[in-house]
RNA sequence: GGCGCCAUCGUCUAACGGUUAGGACAUAUGCUUCUCAAGCAUAGAAUCGGAGUUCGAUUCUCCGUGGCGCUGCCA
């Protein structure tokens, strides 16, 4: 990679919210890029707005990321740190004559914005401001009860850039009117705060949701207004609802953080990758994906986020679980062989309380020990002999199934022997192979619930 | 309303301009089986519409249509 700059990008969520799906995919291409490129992946949260933003959110954010095991490089960047560097900026283009105060109020500017919009016109404010002797004024007059805001002094022209993943996007300058840049020196907006940190921060890629192509167009103006250099832009394509809208808070479930519970990092992680792109399998790690990632290869369409792929993934993460970190992961205090038996046939993490009976005694109506139209004392004699049996062999598969099925040879019916003893052991209509649950239960254990279910009839 | 982005099975998607339009999830059925799960097998299921370019369009161009996004002194 010599000769060239190193890549640098970076993830810049607002604390106005728990992170979302979307913000973590975005993290997600992002970290991938980076690394693929020897790169950095860099971290910014994008507090201007003092009024939504709060440090519960941020840490929110923080752990969410840590959790997905997405690490950035460098100090985390607050944009509620950096005022002096917009005021400087905002300073430079008011010198020359960039951007000028505007006094128009909120009404003036809604009426507009309303003719405009019955007149099919573009929505857009362009300021006579611009006119006036005040333009190139460095503080706006300080007349009481007038507010005023700074905005960019936008002139014709045509904005092309060139995205990675979407091609060449065209826009008029003269359709977003002198758009407003700070609502005072120490307050800038979005648009330009975010230009000028990405500037300082050297960030060459701006990889980010597709909601963003819109600001696009006013970001390269202000970049042009500051001498800056562009950075290259890649637009995601947007994670989508089931009804195929964005997703968002009405749809719930949107907050990485609810996923900790029930998914495992490395699932949501393949899931999310594997949502807009297409790696060269189904299901592979993210040092897979790093090797293959290619940011031009990104889909351009929104996919919808379909959590039932998300659990087949999740539980093919599961399966390869080893006991312990199963145990680790739930606090479940069980044998490996118990602990084997939930990992095989789950979907969700908090879905193992379904598999209660491993480690402690079940409730159950005898009813449910019937096998077909067998009657109690049937049942009872299986149960009987079926506790010899438990009783006798020695705690392995092999011994414990041979003792069955020879008993069910004795008895014609393999049925009356294994159902009442499966739901001795597990008081449920569908679990595990009766033997599984006997091993993973041990001999003491196993022998009770059978004397108990015999008692029961 | 303005601007922009997008368009293949229900969902995620594959297909140098030439394939019986492929795979995965989901669904259904079967095998296995005491019941589940897993696994295996099988099935149904798609190129938004119209022009154009071409010997030949899922693929290229244009026009529609639809969906979505943005349209703040939010980010």
């Amino acid at each position: 990679m010599f000769g060239r700059k190193k890549i640098k990008v970076r993830l810049a969520p607002s604390p106005t919210g728990y992170m979302h799906v979307g913000t973590a995919q975005s993290a997600l291409y992002n970290w991938l890029f980076a690394k693929k490129n020897g790169g950095e992946f860099l971290f910014r949260i994008e507090d201007t707005d003092i009024e939504r933003s709060t440090k519960e959110y941020e840490q929110s954010i923080l752990e969410a990321l840590e959790w997905l095991e997405l690490k950035w490089d460098g100090e985390v960047v607050h944009q509620s740190k950096r005022r002096i560097h917009y005021r400087r900026a905002l300073e430079k283009l008011i010198t020359n004559k960039k951007a000028f105060w505007c006094n128009h109020t909120k009404e003036e500017l809604e009426a507009e914005r309303k003719e405009e919009e019955e007149n099919k016109q573009p929505p857009r404010h362009i300021c006579s401001c611009k006119s006036s002797s005040a333009f190139g004024r460095h503080y706006p007059a300080s007349n009481p009860g007038q507010n005023f805001i700074l905005r960019l002094a936008v002139n014709e022209q045509k904005i092309t850039f060139n995205d990675v993943i979407r091609g060449p996007i065209e826009f008029e300058a003269s359709l977003l009117g002198d758009f407003s840049i700070a609502k005072s020196l120490d307050e800038p907006l979005y648009n330009f705060a975010v230009v000028v940190d990405d500037a300082e921060m050297g960030i060459t890629h701006a990889i980010r949701g597709e909601d963003h192509i819109s600001n696009t167009p006013k970001q390269i103006l202000i970049y042009e207004a500051l001498g800056l250099p562009l950075p290259i832009f890649a637009h995601l394509p947007l994670i989508l609802a089931p009804d195929r809208s964005k997703l968002s808070k009405r749809h719930g479930g949107m907050a990485v953080a609810d996923y900790k519970k029930d998914y495992l990092p490395e699932a949501l992680i393949n899931f999310l990758g594997g949502l807009s792109y297409t790696f060269s399998k189904e299901i592979i790690s993210r040092e897979e994906m790093v090797k293959e990632f290619d940011l031009t290869k990104v889909h351009k369409s929104g996919a919808v986020f379909d959590v039932k792929k998300l659990n087949w993934l999740n539980s093919q993460y599961i399966k390869k679980l080893p006991p312990k970190e199963f145990k680790n992961l739930t606090n479940l205090n069980i044998s490996d062989a118990a602990a084997a038996l939930i990992t095989e046939r789950l979907e969700r993490l908090m879905d193992a309380q379904e598999f209660s009976y491993l480690w402690s005694e079940p409730q159950y109506g005898k009813e449910l020990l019937k096998w077909k139209n067998s009657g109690f004392e049937q049942v009872k004699a299986s149960l009987s002999r079926s506790l010899e049996v438990l009783k006798a062999a020695e705690m392995s598969r092999e011994a414990i199934l041979a003792g069955l099925e020879k008993l069910s040879v004795e008895l014609g019916n393999k049925g009356l022997v294994f159902w009442p003893l499966r739901v001795a052991l597990s008081g449920k209509e569908k679990s595990p192979d009766p033997i599984d649950i006997a091993l993973a239960l041990g001999k003491q254990e196993t022998i009770k619930r059978i004397e108990k279910a015999i008692s029961l009839l």
